[in-house]
DNA sequence: CACCGAGCCGAAAATATCTTTCATGGTGTG
DNA sequence: CACACCATGAAAGATATTTTCGGCTCGGTG
């Protein structure tokens, strides 16, 4: 009798995946909202100071963090480990590595009042952070069948709002310089209107953060119930938007401040996961890709003007 | 016998020696003579393979060396761990390092065979070093500069055609968050219309990663001639729109390739400066940013259904 | 050539560690 | 206020690791 989430046709977790090598504190971070307190308690801990855990038992990591051992293997668990054994492994490759790398996890925050190069150096170093913190977590496998079934696409509708919205449309844009017909819809009702006519064969992408936009969600329901095949980029993979995903994409989740929000760093993993997908595309389609990208490349060569040089 | 000359110094333990963090191979070949022939297949097979070793329990390496759990024991003690256990941990330590340390081998382009998994890291690298580049390479005063007039501005356009078209709503929904009166224009007519409107004190700003864009240059120079304060954010400092910007912010030009069009870095550069912009703004006026910020999040959480946990 | 001791070696017992089960108590809901 | 649900930890159960112990080989010696 497992525990994890029954979900019935959402993916989640596929089938066999290999724990998570070094994305650890990515993974945590994403993981934690849907997690208990006292299994927030041990990731805490865990993300905290992995070489500590490390040299720890199970009994005690539990009384470190004043739970219990079983606590502890659940919340292995939930990270994708078959059990604590292996989690502690993961724990010490993750403290070798940023033993050897460069450590430096400069978590401070932008401050009111730091200086403009402040702020660009922490900017900069956060969205890095945010970059391999997503590559690091993104299931290749779910990637890879999200790619498989964009290229074989007759038609392609992509969900978003918000700062979302943006994402879903510069996906949009990509592919239909490959020559895919894709479309990206922030209006709810056109969205729904449009998911409608989607079929088996279709695809439909919904991108929302939280995984809890009522305005993505709906549309992305109305393409899967018309068996369409649904993928959700999201930075919850629990939410409620996947349980009608049949392939979950999944962003990293940076931690925001108020200078800093949230929509910052989700759409830089949003964007990259985007680019995955594209990339992914256009190597399957290149026959017809290549061509139509240098096409549109030579479209917009006369609306600029020749360069002074 | 202890170890000669590996880790003679540093904070280590006094007495005791601290287990080998890295230097296994070495410390294997030191010690091989002094082993006997069964520890020596231990020892053998530990160096040879530390992650599959990693993965095996100690009646799985004593199997897989022919020979008994009592001499794995054995072995690992000779290497300086207390017992197998750590001598574990330490090889899960050691193949996570030389995992990392194989990384940086992505130098190489997009290769349309490249394995999906292969993509995503280069993709990241790629946008990370974009990053880097970017951060590295724009003028803070200029920066500043711009911030400054964007906190005092009456009112803010922004234009941008194609994938700076999104860059240009990205800034814009951000700045209209912490209440400042911004529009962006992706249609060259009503963006010309509106410049005629700006005025001294005004803000214009232009987003093209070329720099020779028409439909953004043309309503930056009504802008400018009008009296607004122009921005230009560009990939090329020398190109035609910086001659009518006050303040040319430049974003970095990474190499591009077939499969990874320039629109994709010059993006991710683009939204770097743009993040820069907003943060910076948002400090000088934090009084009215902070309020504001959090009342537009508050407005949007009825939009969001209540999540599963 | 037979005997003897030293120490390598592995089977199995003993122990530590990890995993699972199950009863309990708290929490939110009708 | 009763109810169902679920998080939680204590303890039983299963594995993995460590230790013990006796057989065995090998080299030397009478």
């Amino acid at each position: 009798m497992k525990e994890i989430f029954a979900s019935g046709r959402g993916p989640g977790e596929p089938g066999i995946l290999p724990p998570a090598p070094a994305a650890l504190a990515a993974k945590v971070r994403t993981l934690a909202p849907s997690m208990t307190r006292s299994m927030q308690r041990v990731a805490e801990a865990v993300a905290d100071d992995p070489a500590g855990c490390a040299a720890l038992t199970v009994t005690g990591l539990a009384e470190l963090t004043g739970t219990s051992e079983a606590t502890v293997v659940r919340t292995a668990r939930l990270l994708g480990y078959p059990g604590y054994r292996d989690l502690r492994l993961a724990l010490a490759g993750l403290a070798a590595q940023q033993q050897s790398g460069r450590a430096p996890a400069i978590t401070t925050d932008i401050a009111v009042d730091d200086p403009i190069a402040d702020v660009v150096a922490k900017l900069a170093y956060d969205e890095q952070q945010t970059l391999a913190d997503t590559a690091a977590g993104l299931d290749t496998v779910q990637l890879g069948a999200a790619v498989a079934a964009l290229a074989a696409a007759r038609r392609t509708d992509v969900y978003g709002v918000g700062a979302s919205g943006l994402v879903a449309q510069d996906l949009t844009q990509k592919l239909l310089r490959i020559g895919l017909m894709a479309h990206a819809h922030s209006d709810p009702h056109l969205a729904v209107t449009n998911a409608v006519q989607l079929r088996a064969g279709d695809v439909a992408i919904a991108i929302t953060h939280s995984g809890t936009t009522g305005d993505v969600i709906e549309p992305l329901r109305v393409a899967f119930d018309h068996g369409a095949t649904t993928v959700a980029v999201t930075g919850r993979p629990d939410s409620p938007v996947t349980q009608y995903a049949d392939h979950v994409l999944t962003t990293s989740t940076a931690r925001e401040s108020e200078l800093r929000p949230a929509a910052m760093s989700s759409r830089t993993s949003q964007l990259l996961v985007v680019d995955c997908l594209f990339v992914g595309v256009a190597q399957r389609t290149y026959e017809s890709a290549a061509p139509a990208l240098s096409a549109s490349y030579e479209a917009l060569a006369h609306r600029h003007r020749s360069v002074a040089r």
